[in-house]
DNA sequence: CCACGATCCTGCTAGC
DNA sequence: TGCTAGCAGGATCGTG
């Protein structure tokens, strides 16, 4: 479920209010699903897991990564449905928690997950962080994401679009949502060849990307059904979707119905006027 | 390299 | 009302 701007929220509000605690011992106090531990079986995390302190919280693309005391890294994943909340200790349960971080005052890290994919990472080192983390492609929102790195990405790249932006080895963060939005703001149809792309498209692409996914951190992020920030409040984001879930409805720019596709098995969503096929590729 | 289907899960909705 | 197929914001793996 959630994105780029969905995990920044989320890593914002974790900053806030857990570097500082530090985890009790054993580190783990509830984990029933252990498909979700990728790393170590609980009883292990548990063991490797006491006594640290949280010194740190980012994020790299949709992970979300706390940093420890005695270099150790806890990573999240949160695939289609993940939550994470911190709670005080006498907090009612959050439905669908999964895994329990205890800290010594009490307080809790919760990973609250509906369906289960999501992923929890215990590394011992930076280096073995990284190794994992190694295939990703550039954070969208940094300065070194330049249009000039968004050329060479596309060029010389075959294939439709939209799973070309999903591709999280060519740039990260960007998820259903936000490259169906995306699309709609540059005026490219999800199916248009990454070849047949103009400098000009590639360019109008490119800013639409910075400017959907800015304008999601700002609104803290899009609340379709699950998504929570992490002290369990929705985002604001989905009053401001152009064609998301909008299907129906008339086009901003230029009231035209809105319509709801597929493509690369993914819910699609557009606008057929301002993002018409592209007759030529065929050709090419 | 790219496309497609299956897979990991649960809950909700549309349609009968 | 009850059943069931299909779908949901992600990512990976195997096949063609």
């Amino acid at each position: 479920m959630p994105e780029l701007p969905e995990v920044e929220t989320t890593v914002r509000d974790l900053r806030r209010l857990i570097v500082g605690r530090v985890i009790a011992k054993p580190g783990l106090s509830f984990a029933d699903w252990p498909k979700m531990l990728i790393t170590h079986p609980p009883e292990v995390m548990s063991q490797l897991l006491g006594s640290e302190e949280v010194l740190a919280i980012n994020r790299r693309a949709k992970y979300v990564l706390v940093e420890l005391g005695h270099a150790k890294f806890l990573v999240f994943h949160r695939k289609m449905t993940g939550n994470l909340f911190w709670r005080e200790h006498d907090a009612p349960p959050d439905r669908y928690t999964h895994v329990i971080i205890p800290f010594v005052d009490g307080s809790e890290l919760r990973f609250a997950d509906l369906r289960k994919f999501g992923r929890v990472y215990l590394f011992l080192s930076r280096e073995e962080m990284n190794q994992h983390l190694a295939k990703l492609g550039p954070e969208p929102l940094e300065d070194a994401f330049t249009e000039e790195i968004f050329h060479q990405i596309m060029t010389g790249r075959k294939g439709r679009l939209k799973p070309l932006l999903l591709n999280q080895a060519l740039v990260v963060g960007l998820g259903n949502i936000y490259v169906n939005e995306a699309l709609f703001v540059s005026g490219l149809h999800p199916e248009r060849r990454a070849e047949t792309l103009s400098r000009d498209d590639q360019n109008r692409l490119y800013q639409a990307i910075r400017m959907v996914l800015n304008k999601a951190v700002d609104n803290r992020g899009t609340t379709l059904s699950d998504y929570m920030d992490g002290e369990g409040q929705k985002g604001g984001n989905q009053e401001h979707l152009f064609v998301h879930f909008r299907q129906g409805e008339p086009c901003g720019n230029c009231g035209t119905t809105i319509i709801k596709t597929t493509v690369g098995q993914r819910g699609t969503y557009l606008c057929p006027q301002c993002q018409p096929e592209f007759k030529e590729q065929g050709l090419t």
